[in-house]
RNA sequence: GGGCGGUUAGCUCAGUUGGUUAGAGCGCCACAUUGACAUUGUGGAGGUCAUAGGUUCAAUUCCUAUAUCGCCCACCA
């Protein structure tokens, strides 16, 4: 054996060893209970960061655990697509070569996507075989392979017959920049200084920060409750604008709040997720002023086709020429919604889409919620969960990008004349109108192939269906919704609904992930898996805490404190880097990452390394003298009160990782086992048996310890302990060749 | 605005239902060292457990306020 534990050389060796070996392999076994965990699927837009190695660590360590344990346990792999991330992700890769994705018909751009993501995926394997995931790979499962599509058309089929589904316009946030429509769960509010704006609507004065939606106001609004404005609810006040002389409703609503600005709103149905349901509350009429291009349409006069900031500061200034504008408060600030990627602002717009109900879904699955069929680890995350179950709106599941699974439905373009579509003509540009009309210059079959997208009116006629239901039928540009599929996870990678894998495997034992998607994903996977099933698709749901800078702060590419694991992995090895993350993270809670402890634990594995060379040494002396090192046996002739004692010490050891494993207390089981070898085993017991002049005895006792404490480690540090094992194969008293197989040391109570 | 979590050694963090001298890793100091390991060994210094009240025989732990940091949710235009 080498003087030190030399990682570099041999994580690769293991690496192929677990591979060859056909462990990682699960086998339907009926006298065998399945363990079960799904790898949430790393985006396929880019490569493994630091969270993602702490996932691995934690899962991997579950999973040899209770494979050891003699539990058939099975780790599913997977990509996803990530529809929006990885096609922005990709359009800026286009860009860079003066290239967009308006240049080309879906299929094209589609396939391109497809190109490139598979790249991507190849690293994210190579990344995940290297953190030493005991993954199983012949169970492989992209979110775009056709029985995933297959499965996600067939539950959206059952969900339309079960009216789970509907079509409608609502107020979306929209992104101009990107052409597509984001789920609340998409956005985030960003604080942002702007102006606040009073205008004059006749005897009314109204604070607003949106002028240039004056076109699309359909009534004022005050609170009931307010003395100040009594006399004018149930009137039409009149004022005059670009447009003309105007009359408008005041009402009464008590959303309004009557210390802010002047204590009246202007309610724009369309353009106002509030103004909406206050529109929906009062019977008003809902007036689109802004289009999906991003400008003014045609119902705001002189100012159509203006961009919205070019619009409001046009009508500003009118305003303010017209000595309609009263005052501008320069330093009010408010949350704008944002995306919550890029920070690119996002417009509220009245859109058709497609939605799921979520009411009786969610319904269903507080429920087993309630029984506790599913539990939630850490336990103060558990606030978090019912706080968003309770609060959760409908979904929006349409999203007007190409990289994704096409909604199945499809439109007769003779029955539905007036869909708006856009196709790649065969100039190469861009056309845009109604079908009816388009058919008139255009065939059917140059639009269909070309086309780019295409918007049905919300009294479109639809069939929903996997293949074309006849001629004239065009099919639905919107994708779904990333977590759509996602959310259908732990049922298409076991192969729902009448795979042996799904009979034996579902549900899954449990779901690890950070808690920052909880509401976008594990949500939604309760939702289908009892939707489908009836059942939920994992027992337990274990959140680990966000690994921080060394820093404490977020890791962000801006501040420049992103960690790169494979360059701890270069440097102290994978054993190291996982210990060091495993210990960080004791009950869930963010963590600053502790790279003093990866230090630790690299020294800790070179410890083990040491301490088997040891007794290499030892028993070779015990042999040269021509001795036999004892069959070892819990109550064997000769133990002393140490060697008993040691014993003893093993025991509540393993009893002690067992239950914090079943806890999820990862920390409190690597803390003890570090230190039973390190103080204990190390240097306690290996100094006493230095001296021992009973070594058959002494050795025995060492080695049923040593190997012992290999298997206990074995899930938290693979590479070192799998590697030791090989090496002390002559004097190890356990007949499996690999320890990934080997069975987890029994205690008795 | 509502909610959640943090505040413990120089740093990063544990501390499970309240119960003796509050722990770990790293760092620091001193010493040691050829039967494995300097990625070592032995020993040590270092904490008013954020603050103020309260409950209790007993509080880092439970309760109430306050301060401060972080996060989540949200319909103040």
């Amino acid at each position: 054996m080498d003087k030190a534990f030399n990682h570099k050389l041999v994580e690769p060796e293991m690496i192929k060893k677990w591979e060859d070996s056909g462990a990682c392999t699960a086998k339907i076994d009926p006298s065998k209970k399945p363990y079960t965990i799904v790898l949430p699927p790393p985006n396929a837009s880019g490569k493994m960061h630091v969270g993602n190695a702490l996932m691995v660590a934690i899962e991997d360590l579950l999973i040899r655990w209770k494979r050891m344990q003699g539990y058939s346990a099975l780790w599913l792999p997977g990509t996803d697509h990530a529809g929006f991330e990885s096609q922005t992700t990709f359009e800026r890769e286009l860009k860079k070569e003066n290239k967009s994705r308006f240049q080309y018909d879906r299929k094209t751009f589609y396939n391109m996507m497809m190109e490139f993501v598979l790249g991507n995926k190849h690293a994210i394997e190579t990344q995940l075989k290297n953190m030493g995931a005991s993954l199983d790979w012949s169970r492989y499962t992209f979110t775009l392979d056709d029985r995933s599509i297959s499965t996600v058309l067939d539950t959206f089929k059952k969900m339309v017959d079960d009216d789970k589904i509907y079509r409608a316009g609502y107020i979306v946030n929209y992104s101009f920049k990107y052409g597509t429509t984001f789920s609340d769960a998409e956005i985030t509010l960003k604080e942002t200084k702007q102006s606040l704006y009073y205008i004059k609507y006749g005897p009314l004065t109204v604070a607003t920060v949106r002028p240039e939606t004056k076109f699309g106001d359909t009534a004022l609004a005050v609170n009931p409750d307010d003395a100040r404005y009594q006399k004018y609810i149930g009137t039409e006040v009149e004022f005059e604008d670009a447009l003309g002389k105007q009359k408008i409703p005041v009402i009464a609503d008590s959303y309004v709040d009557f210390s802010f600005g002047t204590g009246v709103l202007k309610v724009t149905p369309a353009h106002d997720k509030n103004d909406y349901e206050i529109g929906l509350r009062h019977n008003l009429e809902v007036k689109s002023v802004i289009g999906v291009d991003g400008k003014m349409n045609a119902l705001s006069g002189k100012y159509a086709g203006m961009k919205v900031l070019d619009a409001r500061k046009a009508v500003v200034e009118d305003l303010q020429a017209a000595g309609l504008l009263e005052k501008i408060d320069e330093n009010y600030t408010s949350l704008v919604p944002v995306d919550y990627r890029t920070e690119d602002y996002v417009e509220q717009l009245l859109m058709p889409n497609w939605f799921v109900k979520t009411g009786p879904l969610r319904d269903a699955v507080m429920e087993k919620y309630k029984k506790q069929d599913v539990r939630i680890f850490p336990k103060w995350q558990e606030i978090t969960f019912e706080r968003w179950m309770e609060n959760m709106h409908d979904w929006a599941i349409s999203r007007q990008i190409v990289w994704g699974i096409r909604v199945p439905a499809w439109y007769s373009t003779t029955e539905n004349p007036d869909m708006t579509v856009t196709f790649l003509g065969s100039e190469g540009k861009g056309v845009t109108g109604k079908v009816g009309d388009l058919l008139k210059t255009y065939s059917f079959e140059q639009i269909e192939t070309g086309l780019q997208s295409l918007m049905a009116p919300i009294s479109a006629k639809y069939v929903v269906s996997k293949e074309k239901p006849g001629e004239n039928f065009l099919q639905e540009t919107d994708t779904f919704d990333t977590w759509f599929s996602s959310g259908q996870w732990p049922l298409i990678t076991l192969g729902y609904p009448d795979s042996e894998d799904f009979k034996y495997f579902y549900p899954t034992s449990v779901l690890e992930t950070g808690w920052e998607i909880i509401t976008r994903w594990v949500s939604r996977m309760l939702m289908f898996g009892v939707y489908l099933t009836g059942e939920v698709p994992f027992n337990d749901v274990y959140l680990h805490g966000r690994v921080m800078a060394v820093d404490g702060k977020k890791m962000s590419k801006s501040l420049g404190n992103v960690i790169n694991p494979e360059e701890y992995q270069d440097q102290y090895g994978t054993d190291a880097l996982r210990m060091g993350l495993i210990s960080g993270t004791a009950n869930g809670k963010d963590f600053a990452f502790p790279k003093d402890k990866v230090i630790a634990f690299r020294n800790f594995a070179n410890k083990i390394w040491n301490m088997a060379r040891f007794m290499e040494m030892m028993f070779d002396d015990v042999a040269k003298a021509g001795g036999t090192v004892k069959e070892f046996s819990a109550n064997m002739d000769g133990l002393q009160d140490m060697d008993k004692e040691m014993i003893s010490g093993f025991n509540s050891l393993v009893k002690l990782v067992n239950e914090s494993l079943e806890k999820y207390r990862f920390s409190d089981a690597s803390d003890a086992i570090y230190h039973y070898m390190w103080d204990e085993l190390a240097s306690k017991y290996i100094e006493n048996v230095k001296s021992r002049e009973d070594k058959e005895v002494a050795l025995s006792v060492l080695r049923q310890l040593f190997v012992s404490c290999l298997k206990v480690l074995h899930p938290f540090m693979p590479f070192v302990t799998e590697a030791v094992w090989g090496e002390i194969s002559a004097i190890r008293n356990d007949s499996e060749d690999l320890l990934i197989i080997a069975s987890w040391p029994q205690v008795e109570n």
